[in-house]
DNA sequence: ACCTGAACACCGTTCAAGT
DNA sequence: ACCTGAACACCGTTCAAGT
């Protein structure tokens, strides 16, 4: 499919966009380990040298990729909780919305995971990782202060139910759980989140 | 540092274990990106053609690699698991198991996760796999057992408490958690897990 | 049975030169 | 300011040939 009919013009217009846009198609059909800069050149239709311009490096380029997908999670997010929720509901659909992400994102989970904040976390990547770890942050405080969770260190509450979230998204991803069967599990694991494993 | 002061000998011996055992020290010490087959066959000092002979692909080699990991993981849970306890030490104890494995060999537990059940799985794989789930399973099953945990589907329970751990691990091994943080948050990690984030 | 050497088709990155 | 073409130093994989 040569994008050269007319004659394409010099200047691309928006390469950086285009090259991200590529890559992220790739990486959702054929995974991280089959993406390369020349190929994603090719397919855009501008020479192997090209993406140099805009990305310093590959590294730069998954980067940003895991960037804007922290930042389309974050929103995610955002918008699936319900302040006005009762804490056990409230939770369960920040628990879907972000397993649904997974679901439709799982190579691109990875890579946003992958970038944990290495030594090129740059301050963008930060802000964006902590927007995304703001929402169940709110969640819990919100509940502390109403007295719907047992008081404590919020960071260790935190960590709980981000690591059960964290948890079950990766199995999701990784295709230990089916997608239907993560989505099923939700309300029962949120429920044992708050209500415990020991009987009451 | 050549191995070749006097006459290497054609036929290397255990080729396979030295390439692997030179696999996991670079992993470990440059990560997966930086794992060539090529410079490992240097570092072993055979041909760049000889790695080819036991491992069909670089893929194989991951995935003996990974493969490895679930063996001495599930052994290090195994051991670690005590089933004169009672359920909360008792589980606190495989937490922390699977918590310094995880500190200890990052790169290769992420390698482990990646390698999920994907077309390759062998059935060796899964085994390992298994063995390492089993180790909960079994605590949890002792606990339902023994009323120490609520009824209701064991996988249900599993999937709360695997995810919990799976989280927090993943957590220490991205550097999200300092090792120290980590293994301090262990104990609170459980019993809130066991005794469940609403108030009782 | 195990390994080598050469060959092939790819990479990422850099840099002068072109528009 | 943005892109190209050639060049460099790497890859993984294959396959005849050597031991």
């Amino acid at each position: 499919m040569p994008h050269l009919s007319k004659s394409r013009p010099y200047h691309h217009g928006d390469l950086r966009a285009s090259l991200l846009a590529a890559a992220e198609q790739t990486l959702r059909e054929k995974g991280v380990g089959s993406l390369s800069l020349r190929e994603l050149a090719r397919e855009v239709g501008v020479s192997h040298a090209a993406p140099g311009r805009h990305f310093k490096d590959k590294q730069a380029l998954l980067n940003a990729l895991a960037l804007a997908g922290y930042d389309r999670l974050g929103r995610l997010l955002e918008a699936a909780d319900d302040a006005e929720l009762p804490l056990e509901p409230r939770l369960a659909a920040l628990a879907r919305a972000y397993l649904g992400f997974a679901v439709d994102n799982a190579e691109l989970l990875e890579l946003m995971y992958a970038r944990k904040h290495e030594p090129g976390a740059s301050e963008q990547m930060v802000a964006a990782v902590e927007r995304t770890v703001g929402s169940l942050a709110r969640v819990i405080a919100d509940a502390q202060r109403r007295g719907e969770v047992v008081a404590g260190d919020p960071e260790d509450l935190n960590l709980v139910a981000g690591a059960a979230l964290h948890g079950v998204a990766a199995f999701a991803a990784g295709g230990m759980l089916t997608p239907e069967a993560a989505l099923a599990g939700v309300d029962t694991l949120v429920h044992h989140l708050l209500h415990g494993l020991k009987p009451r």
